[in-house]
DNA sequence: GATTATTTGTTCGTATGTATT
DNA sequence: CAATACATACGAACAAATAAT
């Protein structure tokens, strides 16, 4: 088992990104300022203007930069502590959510996608899978706050025996236990209203409204890992987004 | 190229990446399928190969595409208009969403927020509102995708006067007008049940399953500037986010 | 299994456009 | 009007991943 927490960036342009993050994260470039202009970036770094902007964008998409013509280059806000737009902090609740919630395995099985499954789940049909019926509890609750039905590839389907004990996330076991790095999470919410027999496991009430959430995790090479489905009635669960923005209008100089 | 749409693309990349998306919506590339390599879109458009890679990149980020190295470019997903509009999740998206839609104000009032209203919207009991009702609709649809209650204070009023002319997201139209700014967006979502008036104005069966998404609006000095709480009846409207993780360094402070 | 062709990914160079000072 | 700085667009070449021979 080979775990590649592989840190050291592969291209020029993700090794000025992280150069730049640094920089910035270490107070180098404070909040508000402007950082070096891309030709001067070039030079220092001995780069292209295009490598630079590469890595510029990348910060951007992250919400680390604005840039607007004619004036430079701002920094908008410093990494790692503040949550941003991009989704970096919702991972983090994420987490936080399935290490705060204990997980009872009601139903285990093994079946091959379907047409519809392989379409929900973005893998091809005919794929093997092995799935998990799980309910998820707060701490001292007896009514559950979600169901859900989760989903990994047959060659990683020993890691359901372990997803009620270890008290991590099910897309953490199966990157330790078969190396594979998780890169993207996709996630979708629908709008539901509970079946009698999801309402009966839910004890809740039929015909409540829920929160369909399903979301799939892909690796490196872009293949499905695993996936989730899950129903998450609305008196119990609700779903919190919070965007920090600045839009750079003006700066005082320090 | 003939563009369709009433929004008339600015840049090149962007007139293709419109062009693009538009194909796919219209099925003439389907989902899992290839879609022709960058040097035949390059010829068929007659544009450089940077500007194709420009706008698949778009299309990229918005979830459509995937590509690999000596497999080309896959269709992942139909986007928005033929069933679904793709959902906010970051800031990005929002102001996307709101300039792929036409607002409609049926109507406008003002009142004093109670405890009640206060709570949602996060401002103190007594505060005088301005409240607009307005259902939005996705280009050449006649049933809307959302009915939304918008929120502002007294003294940015004015601005609900044009929200159903400027393109562009109301809480842009408070910053540009009124010279406040905002920081943070906060959001919640919850499932939900179509009231029987609710669901006449959208033209939906009622308690059909909707997502119930408030939005509140910040500005520097954590006053709220705007509010809107809007339903999104499920068969119309899912809400999608995507999070790439990149190496966590997991550097903890001492 | 090795080689080759195909396709996207990265990197360089250059020029022009647009917004701001 | 001129200088600055990012935005867009053209061109070219090689690398890396994959599929086919």
């Amino acid at each position: 088992m080979k775990i590649v927490n592989d840190v050291r960036p592969t291209t020029m342009y993700a090794a000025l990104a992280r150069q730049l993050t640094g920089e910035i994260e270490s107070g180098r470039y404070k909040v508000g300022q402007k950082i070096p202009t891309e030709a001067e970036l070039q030079q220092r770094f001995d780069v292209s203007r295009h490598t630079v902007r590469e890595a510029l964008r990348d910060l951007k998409d992250r919400g680390l930069l604005t840039a607007r013509a004619g004036i430079g280059t701002v920094v908008r806000a410093k990494g790692s502590s503040t949550r941003f737009m991009q989704g970096i902090g919702t991972l983090k609740e994420l987490i936080q959510f399935v290490e705060a919630t204990r997980m009872q395995v009601l139903k285990r099985r093994v079946l091959v996608a379907d047409e519809d499954l392989a379409e929900r789940l973005s893998v091809k049909a005919g794929q093997e899978l092995h799935e998990a019926f799980v309910l998820r509890f707060l701490p001292k609750e007896v009514a559950p706050v979600a169901s859900m039905y989760i989903y990994v590839r047959a060659e990683h389907g020993n890691v359901l025996d372990y997803i009620d004990k270890a008290g991590q996330p099910v897309f953490s076991l199966v990157e330790k236990h078969h190396g594979v790095r998780i890169v993207e999470v996709r996630q979708q919410i629908v709008a539901a209203n509970l079946e009698p027999s999801e309402a009966r496991v839910l004890k809740a009430r039929t015909s409540t409204p829920a929160l369909n959430i399903s979301r799939q995790y892909f690796d490196t090479q872009d293949r499905m890992v695993m996936a989730s489905v899950g129903l998450y009635p609305s008196d119990r669960f609700s779903h919190n987004t919070k965007f920090r923005i600045q839009s750079v209008d003006e700066k005082e100089a320090p």
